[in-house]
DNA sequence: TTCCTATTGTGATTTAATTCACAGTGAAAT
DNA sequence: ATTTCACTGTGAATTAAATCACAATAGGAA
């Protein structure tokens, strides 16, 4: 038991992926607790998912759970870190000191996942040279630089529209691959490259949508 | 043509539902761009989905292509509000005026988009009956007078974890259905109501992820 | 007008995701 | 030591999602 890694050759849905995050976050939760040991009912039931949905994703990365007492919740939260990459530090910098971009500096969390803000740039002369919660804001001209001196693994979008793609194109070439984007505004990366869109109007238009249905007439929502 | 309304009793895909939004953002650049027309194929590639994919949502909700001419830019747009229920303005509130609170409050994009934050609230006594961005915060003790008086449909949760899950209930109680939560915390909502998680946490990881991964290792990612 | 071309909408098919259901098993009870 | 019980991991079955492929056809060209 406990081998990490695939499987044989298949592939690894990313909806899996997605699910990890929840667990985890779960999983979290119930070590606050003191509790030591989970089943996949009670997971799956903090998470939304079904018992079998849960086993089957673990299962993508070999067998974990200690029949008859369950799942070690400390091991499977150190597990999915090594899965998802996370157990080692992962260097972000921010495009956009905006609300939001100074928000996000703010933000505690990114350190007690594994990532770290290393840097943040801004397109307005007059914020470059500044320090927002903490850090260092750097001109658009220094991008190339600054990503490679730290080493910058994932960049973090949330400035204007206009210098969007320009910042994603000039980081891809700096060695960047991935992208986590909060700007409404079409983009696209270079092959290889990943891009992850946080879009609040797209979530609220769901909402909106499904509050006008009957429960009936969407498939299954996840609670 | 151009009838709304889902076909028969086929249930409605909530990945569709999803798509829609990603294909008005494009529609709305298009319609930035004079452009009256638009074939499946070019919506498709700003949007990274498939031409069929795109084909087959739309039929989802009846037929509004103009064959050989494509679709009408402005038009659909408009269709897609109808079908998500943005073609009406929907009323906001939020629940919490820390550094996120406040950069939602700051954010544009919802009036542009068919929503009002009509609202804030916090639990910390210092921050209620002041004004952030304009907007009066209030109490967390005025939460069900002020959802009935303002006609509130959608909560937005951005307040530490602590009160979350009171909030929620209170909140459902009082008649709103639909939740959408940035804190990561583990939430359950009644029956008959949805909420909405936005966690950068779990971007991140998907990006961390996929970063280590050959590309023919995953199942397919949307560019 | 008639023909040609390129596009939509959709049955049929394929692929992916989820759920079912149970064999095998480890721990606890007796 | 033996029995019992409830759990995991996983083939098989089912359901959902995406893609293929083409008939029908609107618009433009001749």
């Amino acid at each position: 038991m406990a081998s990490i890694g695939t499987k044989r050759d298949a592939k690894i849905s990313l909806n899996t992926v997605e699910r990890l995050s929840l667990y985890r976050r779960a999983l979290e939760e119930l070590s606050h607790e003191k509790i030591q040991y989970v089943h996949s009912h009670r997971l799956a039931a903090l998470t939304g998912v079904t018992p079998a949905q849960l086993r089957r994703d673990l299962a993508t990365f070999g067998s974990f759970g200690n029949i008859s007492r369950g799942y070690d919740v400390r091991q499977m939260s150190a597990t999915i870190s090594r899965i998802v990459g996370t157990d080692e530090v992962q260097n972000l910098a921010l495009v956009g000191v905006g609300h939001l971009g100074r928000a996000l500096l703010s933000y505690k969390g990114f350190e007690e996942r594994g990532f770290h803000v290393a840097a943040a740039f801004d397109a307005d002369p007059d914020k470059a040279g500044r320090v927002f919660a903490g850090r260092r804001c750097y001109s658009m001209d220094d991008l190339e630089e600054v990503i490679s001196t730290l080493n910058v693994r994932i960049l973090v979008l949330a400035s204007h529209p206009q210098g969007l793609q320009d910042a994603i194109d000039r980081a891809a070439a700096a060695g960047v691959r991935c992208f986590l984007n909060f700007v409404p505004k079409i983009t696209s990366v270079p092959d290889g490259c990943f891009i992850e869109q946080i879009d609040i109007s797209a979530k609220l238009e769901k909402l909106s949508f499904l509050s006008r249905q009957k429960v009936d007439q969407v498939s299954a929502v996840r609670r």
